[in-house]
DNA sequence: GGGAGCATGTAACGGGTTACATGATTGG
DNA sequence: CCAATCATGTAACCCGTTACATGCTCCC
């Protein structure tokens, strides 16, 4: 049994993100964690319930990638926080540098209506395209916002990538779906 | 208990999604099915295994919104058919113009490493999204090709143009990883 | 004869969700 | 005082996956 395997035990990708946060940040709560990934990885990557994690972290620190202790502060209910441990770390970077990433994954339902609007009604799907396309800016939006408070230096800078690149994204998809508008109404 | 309330029971998104397929064409079999996924709704939302398939369509005709017969070939060995119901098509019908779409769903483990750039190798990294920008152009081209495929007329049309939008999607994607590795490098 | 494609199904597993439960602190 | 926010956790559930199992037909 090498030393090498034991660097990057086999996990649902859903513990590598959470280790991926503890990687920017130590003494993290659970809820801590919870608001970080609402507001960068739910951009690009993902939308975990809150039980989800406090499950995830658990299971961080039985494979001791990570520890936690319980912090005491003046006044207030106690928190329990999680730091990154040495393994954890030989982990991340074992996972970044030898994991193949999975494949991408899109589920997007507006365009599964569109493949089947033959069932109902054209009007009523232009408009819900219009709805998601207003939804689709705010998100650009939101991205960039949260990109400009990445910062440019140390580790978050590439958070704040991501970021733009997310607002890319959601701006491409407004576009899209402008031209798929068009595209139907020329259909009709 | 209205009659109103039974045209749309409450179904997983896979689901409905299967009852899609079934308002396309008649006396398909799991097999077809899955085929038929593979080729168009994966692009967009949904690369569902084998045998989750034939779970829904067990679900569907129980809940008398399909019927199957066993074909009979004159040789080879039989399979089973399933055809949408009047129920059926009053379902889908209801779930295209009533049923909220859910919100969409993307997960990007590209862009997961990239946001977690700090705990690997950026030469490595940018490697690996080129090779997912080539993959992407790929999928914009089997897009395509499909797109052609459907036809002008009849319901495929729709489903010609949910394929368009599809090769659109993959070629943006394509673009917006060169944009990514350029910013990435100008960050070094 | 053997491999590729057609065709269907079961069993085990687990990841992730929703709903529920609890309670403390802070600010209006 | 009440609502919002902080904070953590359990239980039930099920969607969907992987792996396994089976067997046919067609074509080289």
């Amino acid at each position: 049994m090498s030393e090498g395997a034991m660097n990057m035990p086999d996990l649902p990708s859903t513990s590598w993100a959470v280790l991926g946060i503890l990687s920017f940040e130590s003494d993290l709560s659970g809820y801590d964690v919870k608001r970080w990934a609402d507001q960068s990885l739910a951009f690009f990557y993902w939308a975990p319930s809150q039980s989800q994690i406090y499950t995830e972290l658990r299971r961080l620190e039985r494979l001791e990638l990570a520890t936690s202790r319980v912090e005491q502060t003046h006044v207030a209910k106690s928190r329990r926080v999680y730091r990154i441990t040495a393994q954890g770390q030989a982990a991340i970077r074992a996972w970044a540098d030898e994991l193949e990433p999975d494949p991408m994954v899109l589920k997007n339902s507006h365009i599964l209506r569109v493949w089947a609007a033959h069932n109902g009604d054209m009007g009523r799907l232009c408009d819900e395209l219009r709805a998601y396309r207003d939804a689709a800016i705010e998100k650009a939006a939101a991205a960039s916002a949260h990109a400009r408070g990445a910062g440019r230096d140390s580790a978050w800078r590439f958070s704040g990538i991501a970021l733009e690149w997310s607002e890319r994204f959601y701006r491409d998809e407004a576009t899209r779906i402008d031209w798929l508008v068009d595209r139907l109404r020329s259909e009709r």
